[in-house]
RNA sequence: CGGAGCGUGGUGUAACGGCUAACAUUUCUGUUUUGGGAACAGACGACUCCGGGUUCGAAUCCCGGCGCUCCGACCA
């Protein structure tokens, strides 16, 4: 991709409407744009990111046996009310709208009752059974406040996974299962070594306890108790002597920290297959009931939370997983055009080589091009340049480390 | 939803109730420059969030609305 042709630009100054850090620089960096309070659009930059996110949970999803599904985002009134969700009090964040024919429907929340009753039109053996199906879809969320960029949003993608299984057991090896999909998901990322997973309360879910992936931030709107050496943390508000005590945890071991929930999974029971009557027949013909879970990870939480955590006073710091760009070739121009020269057949030779790069090709200053590709927080850097030339080297330089090489073009390695 | 603050060119800011709403940046032209957001010259760009009101006169004061940010409450 040549940087003359790139959709966006970076930017100085920040809006003086984002004041959280992870807006901010996706916004500057031209990654995102806001259309409103928690309402963001993804540019160029940041839907390559976001499908990298996407692609790495895809694969994560799909190793453990999901299978990937795309609900509606109208749902049905009737579903709802048989599991008693479809009162405000019960769900207050609802967006509702009503069909010119006069019906109410949802505007997807989540989708725990449609993803069941999707399952009972086509499920009916415990043969079937068991079945894991998720999606990426937008999620809807009339929040009263949306706040910290892309950590509160209204409107955000969503990883939804739904486990239907035939006991409390093989609902809870699934359930193991996906828990450590999870956290091999984080470490992808980028965010493996400050996320943990976090017993916590069920909220609008379920009554039971449940299990939250919070990263360390302090941004966080969570507070956790880290238990460093086991990996594990303790959500504020199950915090209390019972629940240490249910998972072997002392308090002399736990550290108090902030942190930003990057990710849930949800025992739900029998809830929702009961209320909504999915109900399997097994071996002897005789029906029986259902265990559910729910597993949801915020992609654009995740993208937030990526930036909150990773970037550094010049820019972004993208993981080599998830950044946009694999190298950013940065040409600095001479007046005969022999740098333009060289620095197009570099471009060439990574993409030949399948190497995806952002060619800085456009006719700026060093100082600015340098601060754009800090910015921006490709993981590697060329630099090809009158200097360079002489010395029959490029210069790569690592946005992380900060480290600098210079070595002739084919003898760089690429990960 | 309670509290606080704020809405002025694309962006960031300024302007006592009083001249043609100023400055920087961005963008465009040209000259020049080329290893960390250069310099000079010129140009474009604003119904000052919306609706009322007070006043000879409103970006400025008053009322109402809408929006944004922050704190709290809330929150898979």
């Amino acid at each position: 991709m040549k940087q003359s042709h790139l959709f966006t630009k970076t930017r100085k100054e920040a809006p003086k409407d984002e004041v959280s850090k992870n807006a901010e620089l996706l916004i500057r960096a031209g990654f995102i744009n806001k259309e409103m309070a928690g309402v963001y659009d993804y540019l160029p930059l940041g839907l390559i990111v976001l499908r990298k996110i996407e692609a790495i949970i895809r694969e994560e999803m799909n190793a453990i046996g999901g299978q990937e599904i795309l609900m509606t985002t109208l749902q049905d009134k009737a579903v709802w009310e048989k599991t008693g969700r479809w009162d405000d009090k019960v769900i207050d964040n609802w967006f509702k709208s009503t069909l010119a024919a006069g019906a109410e429907v949802g505007i997807a929340n989540t989708h725990e009752e449609p993803t069941t009753m999707l399952l009972k039109h086509y499920v009916n053996s415990y043969k079937d059974l068991p079945l894991y199906v998720y999606q990426f879809q937008t999620k809807f969320r009339n929040e009263l406040r949306a706040k910290s960029g892309m950590m509160r949003a209204r409107e955000f993608l969503m990883k939804d996974m739904y486990s239907f299984s035939r006991s409390e057991a093989e609902f809870k090896e699934f359930y193991e299962k996906c828990a450590e999909a999870y956290l091999r998901v984080f470490k992808r990322v980028g965010l493996g070594d400050i996320t943990y997973r976090t017993t916590a309360a069920g909220g609008a879910f379920t009554t039971g306890l449940t299990d939250e992936f919070q990263t360390l931030s302090e941004v966080g709107e969570d507070i956790i108790y880290v238990d460093e050496k086991k990996k594990v943390a303790i959500n504020k508000e199950v915090y209390d002597d019972e629940t240490l005590k249910k998972f072997g945890l002392n308090k002399a071991d736990l550290v108090e920290k902030k942190s930003i929930e990057t990710g849930n999974i949800f025992p739900l029971g029998t809830r929702y297959p009961d209320a909504l009557d999915f109900k399997v027949k097994d071996e002897t013909g005789v029906e029986q009931t259902i265990y559910m879970g729910s597993y949801g990870i915020g992609l654009g939480r995740l993208m937030g939370t990526v930036v909150e955590v990773l970037s550094d006073e010049k820019g972004i710091v993208w993981p080599e997983s998830i950044a946009p760009f694999k190298v950013h070739l940065v040409a600095l121009f001479d007046k005969e055009g022999k740098v333009k020269g060289e620095a197009e057949s570099v471009y060439e030779n990574l993409k030949a080589k399948g190497i995806t790069v952002l060619y800085d090709d456009r006719d700026e200053r060093p100082g600015e091009k340098f601060a754009d590709s800090d910015l921006i927080g490709i993981p590697m850097r060329i630099v090809v340049s009158a200097k360079t030339m002489a010395e029959g080297v490029v210069e790569v330089k690592h946005r992380k480390s900060g480290e600098v090489d210079k070595k002739p073009f084919d003898q760089i390695k690429f990960m």
